[in-house]
DNA sequence: CATAAACCTTCCCCTCGTGGCAACCTCAAG
DNA sequence: CTTGAGGTTGCCACGAGGGGAAGGTTTATG
């Protein structure tokens, strides 16, 4: 299989494919002799649990690890949790901040008008504070 | 003023205080005959004005036009309104995103024993979807 | 058989907001 | 006069990609 039908598969572009070979994420590709990287099933699985994993937000140094637990059949399930367990902490603390922002900002923007006068609370609020 | 002097009034790092010239931000500061950038008052005010904004996360290019806007007297509110609007936009459908990826991977944390035994929901969840 | 399209390779630059470092210049105090 | 603090420019890095050039390969078609 070439690269572009493992990209298909993993729904993962050509591009990060090879980014996450350099990266050591995934095993090195053999080559084909015309210097073609040469995938099987097993990595299509791979990149799919690359392409999951990246859907809920973990790092690709996150990633890594995982994949080596993954393929670590004496690994402990306390090593994955604690992993999941910090980007855990890490999303909600982005959500709060999020969150801030957007009580901030739907209060800010009730208040203005949104005509064609030059009144603005929105501009208040941020030259003042 | 130098750029140490307004960095630490508007709690800004100098070398942000370049690039947002550079960027077109904040007005060009003139020069002393050193070449030392030289600062007002006024120049204070503008960088805590950018500070709030990207404190409410806004871009830099909807600051460049927040700017613009704030300093331009003749503006229509509904300009900064439509900016702060889809700002908010944006920022509700990242909370969704992370608030999706929070309850996945709660679920999957808390089926988890997280001991020495390799058996782990979480793996089984990111290799199998 | 030749040629064109589709595919692969490596390499470099762009994003965005920021930090760090190097090399060099200037200013104020001891 | 020297020293240290602070200024100047310029380049490189992050993370997670995207875009595209320049060139080699494979495959289908006239």
């Amino acid at each position: 299989m070439n690269i572009g039908e493992v990209s298909k598969r993993a729904d993962i572009s050509s591009k990060m494919v090879r980014r996450y070979e350099e990266q050591g994420i995934i095993p090195k590709a053999s080559r084909s002799d015309a210097g073609y990287r040469q995938y099987s099933e097993n990595d299509v699985h791979i990149l799919k649990f690359v392409k999951r994993s990246r859907e809920l937000g973990f790092s690709m140094k996150d990633i890594k690890q995982l994949v080596g637990l993954w393929r670590n059949k004496g690994r402990s399930s306390s090593q994955v949790k604690n992993i999941a367990t910090k980007h855990i902490d890490e999303l909600e603390k982005k959500l709060k901040e999020t969150q801030e922002m957007l009580k901030t900002l739907n209060h800010l923007v009730k208040n203005c008008q949104g005509d064609n006068r030059p009144d603005c609370p929105i501009l208040e609020e941020l030259s003042c504070h």
